[in-house]
DNA sequence: TTTATTAATATTGCTACGCGATATCGCTAC
DNA sequence: GTAGCGATATCGCGTAGCAATATTAATAAA
């Protein structure tokens, strides 16, 4: 049991909720920017959890060509605007307890 | 799939840690808590998860009796507190990016 | 002193998720 | 067209969440 491992990923999809809301990404930019932050996420984990996120609602997708790659791009919907909106406040509450 | 509930449950272990590192607290008392931030955990997972995070050396318990009530009381542990300290600062890493 | 009552804790069984390993897809260059 | 590569998708197993259910423990009632 990795408490740090299990908070993470239970945040992982409010990370994404707020990334897709400012840009767009594709799968491959998400797994770079959480290394970024030292965590590694592989693709068996994302990709499953984009699709569920897009059956949800919360992200719609749309495929493009760069650097003679073919991309997904995912970004919000007004859907996930409003969910992140709502659980911002209930983060602060949780999270600030906690910090003190 | 409800995303504020997963980031919850991801947090929950360290609500946890936090709360046993003031003072113990008996399953019941953590169910209360908890509601008391709006959010409910059942026993099938409370005490599951207490189990395990005793065997994952981050709980120790001891047994009382309390109005006439048989409780367990669960407090931190060193390992517990260090991990607490360690965590803190990756939390608040990660959500004050989304919090902004 | 049995039996009933009540609250706390524990367990079970099913479902769904995490995720490493593996496969597939799509583009470009040759 | 096909080789090569990076992005995306899937499979299979182990494990976590959790509602429902059972068990334990202490006191009160009979």
């Amino acid at each position: 049991m990795n408490i740090l491992r299990e908070f993470f990923l239970g945040f992982v999809k409010i990370h994404i909720l707020y990334h897709a809301g400012k840009e767009g990404f594709c799968g491959a930019d998400m797994m770079t920017e959480l290394d970024r932050h030292g965590y590694t996420i592989g693709p068996g984990t994302l990709y499953p959890l984009l699709h569920t996120m897009m059956k949800g609602g919360y992200l719609r997708s749309e495929k493009k060509v760069e650097r003679g790659r073919a991309r997904i791009y995912y970004s919000a919907t007004p859907k996930a605007r409003i969910a992140l909106r709502e659980i911002r406040p209930k983060i602060n509450e949780l999270v600030s307890e906690v910090l003190e």
